[in-house]
DNA sequence: CGCTTATTTGATACCAGTCAAGTTCCGTGG
DNA sequence: CCACGGAACTTGACTGGTATCAAATAAGCG
């Protein structure tokens, strides 16, 4: 089997821990049936209990929280191959809610499936403990960002990181990127208002850093956002399977 | 065997996932090697990879990033019966450090016989992913205190969080707990200046609302903080084994 | 073409940071 | 026993980064 007869979440775990052929079948079963949902619609709501998790094949989806004020935070972004609830499931409540960015595909996986994987196929348990772990790396991340960057920085750091996840899922490279969201996600992401996500977009354009237009994320001088959000990527890295 | 004499890790997991006798042997196993570190003194530096991961005996630890800047920003703290370390183990690069608020113990784990011990009783595997889920949701709850809210209410969530932690493992109630942090750990917790931490809990205080104070935080109007603060615990909370 | 959504810009207000100085508390050594 | 030094805490005055309010301009779309 090559590389690119994977499902997206096999190449993902495959990156953490390398799976036999029967562990692949099991994976494989895992998910069966495809699901689409529509850009802007919550696919799962803050505090509704969830029976099953996805996993992302194509498009972009958010997973956000509301405050009680009506103001919202956005905690991460899923790109394809990611998981989606997977936290929501273990918990078994929600306490996110999910907005898809654009129209998207995504497998489901039931809740008892995964469970009895992980017991049929402990490397298939450790591998998702990886990939958990990894997620978990970005939203502290985000955390040190909102906390102690201030705004430049915390634009500057988003767009660097996530043009990194895309450049390894092969989209975007160290040039740019494109971009589904609009300025209030980034507000909401960065804990910023939406004003003034826009001058701080408009000041590192004027500083010939990057430029953030029409769907597109342009880094004009990579180097120099590393330096103002003082990036390192190493977290984002995985170099081979930590688990043979 | 009764509940008193299960370790810490123990008791934390078995709230999770019930485990056989068979696996309680094999968790017994994994830590045998006892360790002390004294206050102040950082565990593991951030950069240095990691072989070890360790489970708090008594104590407490924060974990913190620090900044090119200077600046820190503390992204949890661990109290008895929590990891400490799992991730910097699991992806190798310790992207952390770890400072012990006051003298610890802990016990040793070794990643290879972590990674040894999923393999043979997957139902392990899942409970630790279980609390690691646990520990990413306060992570993104942090988030969204320092995203989205003002910095009365962040002290105030943040100081109801912990008081949950610790009345969960025995430790306070509702009028209070003991708390050894400065008010540099909690400005470097809640993304504000040390000088500014000052004036929120003075102002918490002069409306009746908390004490901070000699090593002791007090609850005066408990209804009062949860409303400010919009706290709700349940993604703390665990009512039962999930998985019989 | 008129509606809505996204973006842009200016003026003003306020939350929280910074700087500076002072207090309390405690441990240590003379 | 007292003097000293350091760490944590406290308070005031001033500054500055972001929010808020308001309004104008573009850009999709039925």
């Amino acid at each position: 089997m090559t590389s690119a007869e994977y499902s997206p979440l096999a190449r993902k775990l495959l990156a953490f821990v390398a799976l036999s052929e029967v562990e692949l079948a099991v994976l494989k079963r895992l998910h069966q049936r495809r699901r689409s949902f529509v850009a802007g619609r919550d696919m799962v709501h803050q505090g509704q209990s969830a029976q099953a998790a996805y996993v992302l094949s194509s498009g972009w989806v958010c997973s956000y929280k509301l405050q009680a004020d009506g103001s919202r935070q956005i905690v991460d972004f899923q790109v394809p191959g990611d998981f989606l609830g997977l936290r929501s499931v273990l918990l078994r409540t929600s306490d996110h809610s999910f907005e898809p960015i654009v129209d998207i595909e995504a497998v489901e996986v039931l809740t008892a499936d995964l469970l009895d994987a992980f017991a049929q196929t402990p490397r298939l348990a450790t591998a998702v403990l990886w990939a958990a772990s990894r997620d978990e790396a970005m939203v502290v991340e985000h955390l040190v960002g909102v906390g102690r960057r201030d705004a430049d920085a915390r634009m500057a750091h988003f767009l660097l990181e996530l043009g990194s996840r895309l450049a390894l899922v092969g989209v975007g490279s160290r040039n740019g990127f494109n971009c589904p969201l609009t300025q209030y996600h980034l507000a909401d992401t960065l804990g910023l208002s939406a004003v003034h996500v826009n001058r701080v977009l408009r000041q590192l354009r004027e500083h010939g850093l990057l430029t953030f237009r029409d769907g597109r994320v342009t880094f004009h001088d990579y180097g120099g956002l590393v330096d103002l959000a003082d990036f390192d990527p190493a977290y984002l890295d995985q170099t081979g399977p930590l688990l043979k």
